[in-house]
DNA sequence: GATTCATTTCATTTTGAATTGAAAAATCAC
DNA sequence: GTGATTTTTCAATTCAAAATGAAATGAATC
């Protein structure tokens, strides 16, 4: 599991290390100490640490205090969801902005040229627009497609 | 342009050289060399020659050599489905058939466990069983996307 | 077939991100 | 508060992927 989860975290440009933590999690019926994350997984305590902190903050993990118990035990949520929208947040939307920022940068930068040079790449520059615009009407549907 | 396939490049696994490649040849009406690539990307031929390569195959861009001369000039196809493909196929697909192997091996693992937990777990491989399979449906819908 | 220029290859180097681990800080039981 | 234990922080290290560049190869011209 830990392995499966590893290679998820890769894909969507994480460090694999929170994929194995989740994993161990996830594939574990009780609540783990960081203590049992680390010697399990064998990693070292800051990453242990920065790992769980990142995983509670996306909310695909819960910490619990039993109590008089001095340890913070962690499980694993069982839900796809903050995985696909912490990609999507931190991956794909900054990086759309960014680039359609950009085209409109180019569009302008367009005035000063040979007037066929700038046809095409008028041409061009809208094709890549499109584009994006098209990433933009998927992203609802992928969302949507989370949830049910 | 470079800086925006760069980004793109990066967001899908690959060096973002291959972006920048691709994203000058987009930017420019005519064919260029190797060594205009290099020149004005300031990347070494090493890199330009891989680089090249690799856009070749994916068809992503052409190559072409004038008649009485020595150089090969290369444009770009303005194309997006060869980045997604690739994407898919390189990345995505691999990952998907090599985790559901995992879970079948994990479903067969559970023998031999406490019953209690025996539950649990195959609850759990279940559930990740299930977004697996949803992956799978999604993969058509996004390929069909990219024709339209 | 010799020369010149273009291209590929690949051992080395660079770079940047992930990880480590030890020291500092926080938390809690008494 | 004190002492014991857990957690965080962060400078230093490791490691893998990407880039370099020089040497080998290949192609075209005379």
């Amino acid at each position: 599991m830990a392995g499966i989860f590893a290679d998820l975290a890769d894909l969507l440009g994480n460090p694999s290390s929170l994929g194995s933590i989740y994993g161990l999690l996830f594939a574990t019926p009780e609540p783990l100490s960081m203590d049992e994350i680390v010697e399990r997984l064998d990693i070292s305590t800051g990453t242990a640490s920065q790992g769980l902190r990142r995983l509670v903050e996306l909310d695909a993990v819960v910490p619990s205090k039993g109590d008089g118990e001095r340890v913070t035990r962690y499980s694993a949520k069982l839900e796809l969801r903050p995985f696909v929208s912490m990609f999507l947040n931190q991956q794909l939307l900054p990086r759309l902005g960014k680039s359609s920022d950009r085209l409109a940068d180019l569009e302008r930068a367009l005035e000063g040229l040979c007037p066929s040079d700038q046809e095409t790449l008028r041409f061009r520059i809208g094709r890549a627009a499109k584009w994006h615009r098209r990433a933009g009407t998927f992203l609802p549907l992928i969302q949507k497609f989370l949830r049910g």
